[in-house]
DNA sequence: ATCAATACTTGACGAAGGAAATTATTGTGC
DNA sequence: GCACAATAATTTCCTTCGTCAAGTATTGAT
């Protein structure tokens, strides 16, 4: 958190982030939500304002009776420090730089001829340099990149284990990446650091457990319980794309048949439509564009993969039953054609007080996922 | 944790806790486990072996080069408090005494005319009452009942919100068992109260994140993660039961089809051996006699059974990623048959290193349920 | 103007844990 | 047998963090 301290009194990173992701709060009303005296909160942000990271707002409306000193609530200064989030995909890097909060400031993308490890850095560093010089300031108050990469990452060292889309195996990304842009870099999953966004400053906001689905080539699943990430002791979790809905359903490139990919996967999707349609050029928004004009054997096909993508999100309801669920990705393009069969599946299949579970459908800008990347690095510079 | 003191020491319930789960252990391995200094837990300890919940063992093999003081390991005084645990059917209590390490010292039984309030009080008062009056000491050192109820439980008011095997609504079970037995009762949902056992003194030990299943009349999972129970934020979690895993399956009480229960559920089987065999008398042990004598068609009932069950177990695996699941209950009685199927079906739809995850399946006694009541309240003092 | 109500600040205090020195107890090399 | 190295446990002193209780600040109501 702080350039000279080893270790930061906890009282102090619980008051920033609260402030952080729950809006301007009073001190007493930090302290309540905290569990601490007032006393203490006063303590904590003291340093936190005179850092320059919070202020005190001006007081604003009475809140009970009428009577009493009016609250002055802290808030977040959001454009203290920036921070710049790169996604990068097989074909392109989508940059931005946020701030505090995590709003877009501005943002860039690059296509990448090829998934070459030189390549993607020496791109990477002129993205960068490219964002942090534009008009607003960022550069000089610009510390630290958060990258997101499909794949196995170890956010703890920043190394990319196994990326299949880069093919990039055992790669030590985050020392690299350092190098080239002289930030400092932190290096998580792409589906982790989108639900560690939408927990910090999307609908996840003060859920103690969370889920954020994305829909897309592939099907995945970010989990959030007791307020930490899950990670998965042998490295795996979230994979709802590879969760079985029926047994004797179409192979899955995983080996088993059924998976809810294997069903609602954009390839799955493309192949059904077209065996539907008997025409084997169609592409995925051909399929898109007949079901859309009421072509039922394409319907069908969209129908079915949101029953299948329902059934997946049931299953994590009844498992852990998160406070709320997410569902978002690329591939809810293609939203109207899914969110009711969605909700159908989901219905069916949740038990009990599972289906009572909020559930947000939602098409997602391709930026979001470098937003999550930048989340990422604000949350190393708190935990530091 | 102590009489009179309203807050323990963090270090104090930490050296407890691990000394409690992982064994005799020095104080040197203690601060290494804890992270803290060898100073903290030799005046953590010491109130502990004070109050007699701690001995200091002799100091046994030497363990290095051969050099230095020997370590004196700190080991749980098994014997110095006991705790009752009441499992609570509809149609039976089964009790236990055990030992701070929650080890049955001796158990007991009753059959319940009814699952009628006033009744399974009153049996409850009497079990307990026999139990303590075994030759063992017991009464003068037990304060603490554990209750293990099938259903909406909540464990900090101690109120039964709604148990469908007993048909109990919102009953203050907690305060009505205080009554009767003059012990600080704590009440918990029975899977959740095994899960508790297995974590702290079965398979589960030491792991951060774990799953137990149970066989039985339905299928249940109870789940650790973070090192934390998972409670659900709607009062659902571990509904692998309800888990889709084929389309066009059996229809299910919960109204979907293809639950896992309505496959693998003991009903479920008992109905698809009548059909297979067309012997509408048939029971669940005649189905079991069949298959174990080489009948296909039972034997098939069991083999889709058991994949089913794996299919729910792997989508547990890819979800959360739990350190290693442990597969129980009293269905298993018909282990031989179900085993080989669970695991193909687990390592079929497992994905990746999910598959990894060691999978323990064995049978269960049902006193277990009992002893799982009684570690949720060994918990309850520790946590006091 | 006074008072009650609420927000915040201050300073004294205590609990908890760490650092480093000290004591305890062993095996090894001579 | 005697220094000594090595490891375990304890002691003493000290820092840190947060609470408590008292005091200050700022409002509306009487």
């Amino acid at each position: 958190m702080f350039p000279e301290a080893d270790a930061v009194a906890p009282a102090v990173t619980a008051v920033f982030t609260t402030v952080l992701t729950e809006g301007p709060l009073s001190r007493v009303a930090l302290a309540r939500r905290l569990g601490l005296s007032s006393a203490a909160v006063t303590k904590a942000a003291r340093p936190l304002i005179e850092l320059g990271y919070l202020e005190e707002l001006a007081a604003t409306e009475r809140t009970g009776p009428g009577a009493g000193r009016p609250a002055s609530p802290l808030a977040i200064r959001a454009d203290r420090e920036f921070f710049v989030g790169v996604k990068i995909t097989g074909d392109e890097l989508i940059g931005v730089v946020c701030d505090l909060r995590a709003e877009v400031r501005t943002s860039a993308h690059r296509r990448l001829s090829a998934p070459d490890v030189d390549h993607v850095l020496t791109e990477l560093g002129e993205l960068v340099g490219e964002l942090l010089d534009r008009p607003g300031g960022y550069r000089a108050r610009t510390r630290r990149l958060g990258l997101a990469v499909s794949g196995d990452v170890d956010r703890s060292t920043g190394l990319v284990r196994y990326s299949p889309f880069l093919r990039w195996h055992d790669l030590p990304l985050r020392e690299q990446a350092e190098k080239i842009t002289g930030l400092t870099v932190t290096v998580e999953n792409d589906v982790k650091a989108l639900t560690t966004a939408e927990h910090w400053f999307g609908e996840g906001v003060g859920a103690e457990s969370f889920a954020l689905v994305t829909v897309g080539a592939g099907i995945g699943c970010g989990l959030v319980v007791g307020g930490r990430l899950v990670s998965g002791s042998h490295g795996v979790a979230g994979e709802i794309g590879h969760i079985g809905i029926d047994v004797n359903g179409p192979a899955c490139h995983c080996g088993s048949r059924g998976c809810v990919e294997a069903i609602a996967g954009a390839d799955a999707i493309v192949r059904q439509a077209r065996s539907a349609a008997g025409r084997p050029e169609l592409t995925f928004d051909d399929a898109v564009a007949l079901a859309r004009a009421g072509d039922a054997p394409a319907g069908a096909v969209f129908a079915r993969a949101g029953d299948a993508i329902g059934s997946g999100i049931a299953a994590v309801a009844n498992l852990v039953g998160p406070a709320r669920i997410v569902v978002s990705g690329e591939g809810l393009a293609a939203y109207d054609l899914f969110e009711p069969h969605i909700r159908a599946g989901f219905q069916r299949q949740a038990f009990g007080a599972a289906a009572d579970c909020p559930l947000s459908i939602r098409p997602l800008p391709f930026e979001e996922w470098a937003r999550g990347a930048a989340t990422v690095s604000i949350q190393a510079l708190v935990a530091s």
